[in-house]
DNA sequence: CTGCTCAGCTTGTTGGTACAAGCTGATGCA
DNA sequence: TGCATCAGCTTGTACCAACAAGCTGAGCAG
């Protein structure tokens, strides 16, 4: 007889009745005390099963109000679509996939010289510690916060292309003005991590307990050297990113039944 | 003047003394009772504040021993170099990943037949119920568990392809099987999500709290239709998944130095 | 009818206690 | 020497109490 502690019936209990359909995405859980009657418990062994559930990302609480049962529909990224010459910035691609969904995009940008850490001047090949353009991105979704995006420039390539340091959107996007300037982005490096979100990152993004952060590191090359680092940051709750390789018709051509 | 709770407090500071480096990976923290004395909190409220720090993924506590500062070297995981003819097998690729990195790959295996949740019968465009092919696999390293792999075949594709049916390994690689009774794999199709894992993928994956899974959903197409499904869970804080696209020969030149 | 206050619900924070259970090193016996 | 035991450390589980703070609706004052 494998004796479980009782914080974790109850939550194993509460977790088998959420995926039961019990309580549905947008319900509320029976509160604090509802649940010590029910498992004869005291309120901190009942508190202990519920923040398993949160941990997991099942459930969010919030006070005043109680424990409620989370939904979570999932914002499709398309990844190998982004970023070449004939669909070119980033940000129009946020844009057009936000409004093309029928929601309301909007972001706030600035931009800063500052070294570049180990990390950054790794990836762009510069020694660390050298000025280093970011151009940082916050981006919402209906007013939610969404990603937070950092694309770093290597100093040699800024002085090339003035107007990557200066504050502002560059209109055309930055691809097309870098290839205007001769600096044509090529191919391009990605890698996609896991982890849970730093305090910082929990409230840029307003990330709740139990929601990992997905990283997104993008390194774009020129047929010569790396040209840009771009790091972004979405919830991984809300976020899926997809990689097309390959010929993909037979997808496409059966996608609109 | 915004007074965090005595708790955060806790979880602050010694966020900060371990980024800083006063407790390095691999190290002990404090028992709960230094701790106690050094904030003047309570037991509980101490207890609270690593709770909060295990479940941010920087520390992991085991009974008896104490807390400890948790390190993360991440194994890179190419994605857009699997399962092209010349590179077929998954499995192939699993191994020679690992035995290159100097670590001892080990698996386990089992096939089973049962009918498509709709999930994967979403993707295989099959109608949900049908019966599809499961190969499973449970992979490690060093013994330690590092992923589990549930490919999905779809009947219509086992019909022609017995094989895929039966336990055991197949050799030459399924990819190879497939291209060889007419099957070709010429597409495919990934989605890469995080969340925090199911008590059922915590156990398999021997993952403590404060740890995501990676979730890799590839699905792979012939030229008329999809002919598997393949749904891979990571830990996330150990693993880190790559795709090269376009022209990466700057990147390629450049890494031998 | 409008708007404010407040009782009464909810969860959040902090303190306390007690015992269970896992680990380690010292002690002492064979 | 070698092995078993156990004291004394650690975290894990479970209980209790009290007050703070956020939310909602009832009910009262204007």
């Amino acid at each position: 007889m494998n004796k479980q502690p009782k914080y974790r019936q109850v939550a194993d209990v509460l977790r088998r009745e959420i995926a039961n359909g019990d309580f549905p995405p947008g319900a509320r859980l029976p509160s604090e005390s509802e649940l010590q009657q029910r498992f004869d418990a005291s309120r901190n062994t009942v508190r202990n099963g519920l923040s398993l559930l949160v941990s997991e990302g099942l459930i969010s609480s919030s006070q005043g109000l109680g424990y409620e049962v989370k939904s979570h529909e999932v914002f499709e990224l398309n990844a190998s679509k982004f970023e070449n010459l004939n669909f070119p910035q980033n940000g129009d691609a946020y844009n057009t996939n936000v409004t093309s969904a029928g929601r309301r995009p909007h972001q706030t940008f600035r931009v800063e010289m500052l070294p570049a850490s180990e990390e950054i001047a790794d990836r762009l090949k510069v020694t660390a510690g050298t000025k280093a353009v970011l151009r940082f991105c916050h981006r919402y979704v209906d007013d939610v916060p969404w990603s937070t995006q950092a694309t770093y420039y290597p100093s040699w390539l800024v002085d090339g292309s003035p107007r990557l340091a200066e504050p502002g959107d560059i209109e055309e996007g930055t691809t097309r003005y870098l290839a205007a300037r001769g600096i044509e982005q090529v191919g391009y490096f990605d890698e996609i991590a896991a982890r849970m979100p730093t305090p910082e990152e929990a409230r840029l993004l307003e990330i709740g307990a139990g929601v990992p952060v997905l990283l997104w590191t993008r390194t774009g090359y020129s047929a010569e050297r790396p040209i840009r680092c771009t790091i972004t940051t979405f919830r991984g709750d809300l976020n899926r990113m997809n990689y097309e390789i390959g010929d993909l018709t037979a997808r496409s051509e059966n996608e609109p039944q």
